[in-house]
DNA sequence: AAGCCGTGGAG
DNA sequence: TCTCCAAGGCT
């Protein structure tokens, strides 16, 4: 999780005192850590995880967004593409893209076929345009490794181009049903707050998240990949980073954060790096001349939208070390074949 | 492991 | 306007 300009979320603090005094009636952080039930912790009574899990996933089951890639017809495919699509980016944007994408290649195979450009072209302005030349190198690993088959192992998901931890988990958890911690913004978002009672979670992913995730996790796989899918959802719709909404939270009553009275995060708020004037947006407009070009670009086209010389010979360098542009020998540059 | 990698909408 | 942020991965 390191979207965000590294300054921009403080580190976590430590579980305010208050927040202790009163986790006796909510998910306790220390007894989940340690793996024992919550409540059992606290007075003897049962565990209190499944009725969480039911909590969450009855609201899951009303609320949850009816997405492309969530619907029964949606195959392991468009699982996965949705998830590089969605890695930094809102779903808002990511709809059109997918639906197009699909469409056009409706298998791994079909996107395989095609020269790595044509990924990158049909990626438009989704943004980090690396994605699509990993995904179009994922189709072909998948098309000559898998047999045209999105893999269902994790480890064969995570051994794909592009795939890290979390989107292994989540194909297959979303695809196929099975049961994996998947810990991605939202969901961590949502740990920091109903179990650590801290607004925001750490900077990166620590072993103390993985092990709530853990613990938390329901047993059998259906149900923990509903729990995955709810989770998030939550994270998405309600427990958002600006402004949560604990007035419909299902589980506002056993939230850490929220019986702790909702502390403000403490850390000194640094600031990211501007985004005008930086490499990233000067490649930006480079790779959007390439990307609208059907055939190559001269020299002077990508000139013409960066005035900076010396950057402009970074960026478009870079561009070309990672593979999203190639130069040709007359001082043409194209999308990569 | 800290920094890099795009883009556009919301507040 | 300007800041923050949106289902990460890679080096």
């Amino acid at each position: 999780m390191s979207s965000r300009p590294a300054d921009s979320v403080p580190a976590a603090s430590p579980v305010p005192a208050a927040a202790s005094a009163v986790a006796a009636s909510a998910v306790s952080a220390a007894s989940v850590a340690s793996g024992v039930p919550a409540v059992r912790a606290a007075g003897g009574a049962a565990d209190a995880t499944p009725e969480l899990h039911g909590l969450v996933i009855d609201w899951f089951d009303a609320h949850a967004r009816d997405l492309p890639w969530r619907r029964p017809d949606a195959g392991a495919w468009s699982v996965m593409v949705s998830e590089f699509m969605l890695q930094q980016t809102p779903v808002s944007r990511v709809l059109p893209v997918h639906a197009q994408w699909l469409a056009r290649w409706p298998r791994p195979a079909d996107l395989a076929a095609e020269p790595a450009g044509e990924a990158v072209r049909a990626w438009g302005r989704l943004g980090y345009p690396r994605r699509a030349l990993r995904l179009h190198a994922a189709a072909t690993a998948i098309a000559q490794q898998h047999g045209g088959e999105v893999p269902h192992d994790h480890a064969e998901l995570l051994a794909l181009p592009g795939v890290g931890e979390y989107t292994a988990a989540a194909v297959a958890s979303f695809a196929y049903g099975r049961r994996h911690v998947v810990l991605d913004t939202n969901v961590r978002r949502v740990f920091a707050r109903l179990v650590t009672g801290v607004q925001y979670p750490p900077n990166a992913t620590t072993a103390a998240e993985r092990r709530t995730a853990t613990a938390l996790l329901p047993p059998d796989d259906p149900t923990a990949a509903r729990w995955a899918a709810a989770t998030m959802e939550l994270g998405a719709l309600l427990c958002t980073a600006r402004s949560p909404q604990c007035g419909t939270c299902p589980v506002a009553r056993r939230c850490a954060w929220r019986l702790a009275g909702a502390p403000a995060h403490d850390g000194p708020p640094r600031r990211g790096q501007t985004y005008a004037g930086t490499d990233r947006q000067a490649r930006g407009r480079l790779l959007a001349v390439l990307r609208a070009s059907p055939g190559p670009v001269p020299q002077s086209s990508l000139d013409a939208v960066w005035a900076d010389s010396l950057q402009r010979a970074r960026a478009l360098d870079g561009l070309v070390e990672d593979g999203l542009v190639e130069p040709l020998a007359d001082g043409f540059y194209r999308l990569p074949l």
